[in-house]
DNA sequence: TAGCTAACGTACTGGTTCGTACATTAGCTT
DNA sequence: AAGCTAATGTACGAACCAGTACGTTAGCTA
């Protein structure tokens, strides 16, 4: 992230096209975050860069590429962090539930992602399917957790028929449900899923759910 | 709803206030679930009624009530299915099994409600708060859930710390991620989650989960 | 059947918003 | 230090779009 509070230098303009282009990002994805792509205003992005519009307009083209740049820049972020995952080390059952909890915080942490990508199921992914660099970014997580799978089946611990693209649906679908929904969630419900006090205990029924269904004793049912 | 498609009587204009609203309605639905608010027209859903936008603002004042509207007739629809739940007479495993399925059946058949609340979440549920009627609507769903929960819990069946609203989350979870996210999911991991023929694989997969994480033997932990 | 009002249609406006034409300058290169 | 180009700023236009002023009529009521 680039700070835009810096004083502006008072020698006159700096020229700088990666620093203004970074800033542009920043305040875009807020931007777009907060009220969905046809709600966002480019006006108020320049207004709140240090540069004007008509530099979005010359490193971005307009606002679908530089809404397609946010969401290629906001991935790009995620699949880094998925790279640092070190839980190979761990038994299937621990490395499992510890995967859990860093995609629970990992949601948590970044709202703006969360709400970013809501807005592009509204619009169909359609995005990510012009963006030739979203198509081939891949998945560390996807690796990772397709070993700890294997190797916990083959030691038949787990029990459970998936695939690590379902496991990861199932992980995702609560962590992103608990910070996506939560305001209509709260207004029906009474219940804020993101409140500090109940996160241990969300975070540990997620574990406690994933772990669960790997290694229930399915000749019971 | 409403056929839109009648022809329009040749002797000219018929008045019909309560069609006209419920046309707007499910006009509307339809617009905003596929564009979102701020990308919603109003000029187009009028052109898709047999009426005018003039009709619109009659009605129902302005773009926001007539989203607000829109959403409430969503969700009552959902609170009337759910009044029908019949699953109390099944044993508690088998019953939460049932509603999990009915849950997961229904997001499946309302792709478009599930738009409507991932806006309305983008919007901070800013309508649902403005709504009189949204605010105590309640949820039948609940009420079965906590019956069902408090049986299993009582017999010693179900061993988790959950309530009712915790427990609609969970199912809510997954079957609102697979149907919302549907689009990123499959552009990045190449797996339609709606897909028909993995239907059925991923409602056992949502049963078993929620089973196993009720009555799993959390003393072996 | 005269009259009344809810229901409806047409045509327009004022503000907003994406995008661009045109002008300027920082700072590197030779 | 002259010249060149990437980088930047200003001002404006054209389309769009929510909302409205004003006029009309269906069909019920007395």
């Amino acid at each position: 992230m680039t700070s835009v509070d810096e004083p502006a230098r008072p020698g006159g303009r700096i020229r700088d096209a990666a620093r203004t282009q970074a800033e542009i990002l920043d305040v875009a994805t807020q931007e777009f975050a907060r009220a969905g792509y046809d709600g966002a205003r480019v006006d108020e992005i320049a207004a709140r860069t240090r540069t004007t519009k008509r530099m979005i307009y010359y490193y971005f083209g307009g606002k679908e590429q530089l809404f397609t740049a946010v969401l290629e820049r906001a991935y790009t972020v995620i699949r880094e962090a998925e790279q640092e995952l070190d839980v190979e080390h761990l038994d299937p059952v621990a490395a499992i539930r510890r995967l859990a909890e860093l995609t629970f915080d990992h949601h948590e942490q970044h709202p703006d992602f969360i709400r970013l990508v809501s807005i592009e199921n509204i619009h169909g992914a359609e995005h990510i399917a012009a963006s030739e660099k979203l198509g081939r970014i891949g998945s560390p997580a996807l690796d990772v957790i397709g070993r700890i799978l294997a190797s916990g089946q083959e030691s038949g611990l787990f029990t459970a028929d998936v695939d690590a693209v379902d496991l990861h649906a199932m992980i995702s679908s609560f962590c992103f449900f608990r910070v996506a929904n939560r305001h209509t969630f709260g207004a029906l419900f009474g219940r804020d899923l993101v409140a500090a006090e109940q996160r241990e205990h969300y975070r540990t029924m997620l574990g406690d759910m994933v772990i669960a269904y790997l290694t229930a004793d399915r000749a019971a049912d």
